[in-house]
DNA sequence: CGAATAGTTGACCGATGTCAATGAAGGTGG
DNA sequence: CCACCTTCATTGACATCGGTCAACTATTCG
């Protein structure tokens, strides 16, 4: 029942710090906290669970997996970040989770200093991570394994700006690990969704949805 | 697969409000905001999907269910709410949620004041939730029905002050519905454990936890 | 006391997991 | 640039956990 096999094998990697600041990407926070990018290639871990809390990140490029592992070695993904969004909050000084890079990514950091009052900032944040939290909740509590994926591509494919064509950074095995599914099943369904002409794949990491309606029906 | 079948029929129940301030349960907030007590029998409304969130709300007694349904009567509940804990925050002022009175239950209503500023208050307690939905995430991803059984037993125990005795104060259909299981499966998962003597019944709705170490072994 | 509701147990079934083989893609060194 | 090797994805055969359907029991509420 392992769930994967290199999960403790991610590079522990120093990011390179760049000193140039993106500013195409508009930051939820002042300017005065803007922090330079740091950039982590494939694999590399962003933070582990129990060790200190004291940033939050934000993807400029590239994705994120945040995960929990259980002794043996089964894996649960809790969420996928891509550019735009922001990750790493916990309820206390410490994480409870894994983060690290998919593919090469870069990140901006904030640090949360002790003395500042951001929760006007945080807040906001705070309860749309909840809501997707509790969105996938009923996914992994009351979805088939179809309804599951479908409910994936719908989610990754609005994140994308909703056209036809999305990306999956990611692979067979990390949307198994979200989805609560094997590598085996989820590649079972896409091959289903192909059959049926609801998607197609360009290659493995890229899917285009040609029936978006049939789609909705099960993922919702 | 219709998970239960009379969700629709909690009795829409207008609370009486009683004038009484009850001071033994200290508040989070300031007393200012402080909001006399609202009664639900088992079985009332609290809020409904769709409808206007405008405020928060702590359970004085009783115990509440959050939940959410899909088309065809599938049932997720997403939370149950004990005394002294709060619930109702939404990302935006509509709900996206049921909560219902599992059992005759009092309440403790905070208006959210467009103006009021209260993210230093909410932000913990958003946060704390968010970590409860990601626990609860891992659970229903990657844990088997004993184990999913186990965690809830023990989530349970911890949050009625963790002695041998546990009050359910939900139906095995909740339970079920919280867990991702069928009634008949969280009845047999209950028979199993008292099989192998880690719980006793004193009644369907009362546990006693008999071997501790045990649970915990499988509940995380 | 009787009816309705909730819970338990059993027999069987099916969706998804496991194990294994094959195919496709990408990275590396010659 | 190609050949090899490694990793990832797909597909098939079979096993298993949990779901479904059904009968029975226990509890609660008129």
């Amino acid at each position: 029942m392992l769930a994967h096999s290199t999960a403790n094998s991610a590079t522990r990697f120093h990011p390179s710090v760049s000193p140039r600041v993106d500013d195409a990407m508009p930051s939820v926070f002042s300017p005065t906290q803007m922090q330079p990018l740091s950039f982590y290639p494939a694999g590399a871990e962003i933070y582990a669970d129990g060790g200190r809390a004291e940033a939050i990140y934000q993807v400029e490029y590239g994705a994120i997996r945040v995960y929990r592992l259980l002794a043996d070695g089964r894996r649960q993904i809790s969420a996928f970040h891509l550019p735009g969004e922001i990750f790493g909050f916990e309820a206390d000084n410490a994480h409870h989770f894994f983060a690290e890079a998919i593919t090469s990514t870069s990140l901006r950091r904030f640090r949360l200093s002790p003395g500042a009052d951001i929760s006007r900032d945080l807040l906001p944040l705070a309860l749309r991570s909840l809501m997707r939290a509790q969105d996938h909740l009923l996914v992994l509590g009351r979805h088939t394994a179809i309804e599951r994926v479908a409910a994936f591509l719908i989610d990754m494919a609005e994140r994308q700006g909703a056209s036809g064509h999305v990306d999956l950074p990611m692979s067979r095995m990390d949307i198994g690990d979200y989805l609560g599914l094997t590598i085996e099943t989820v590649s079972r369904v896409f091959s289903r969704l192909k059959e049926r002409k609801i998607i197609r794949l360009t290659n493995s990491r890229s899917v285009e949805i040609l029936k978006w309606d049939a789609l909705h029906q099960m993922g919702e």
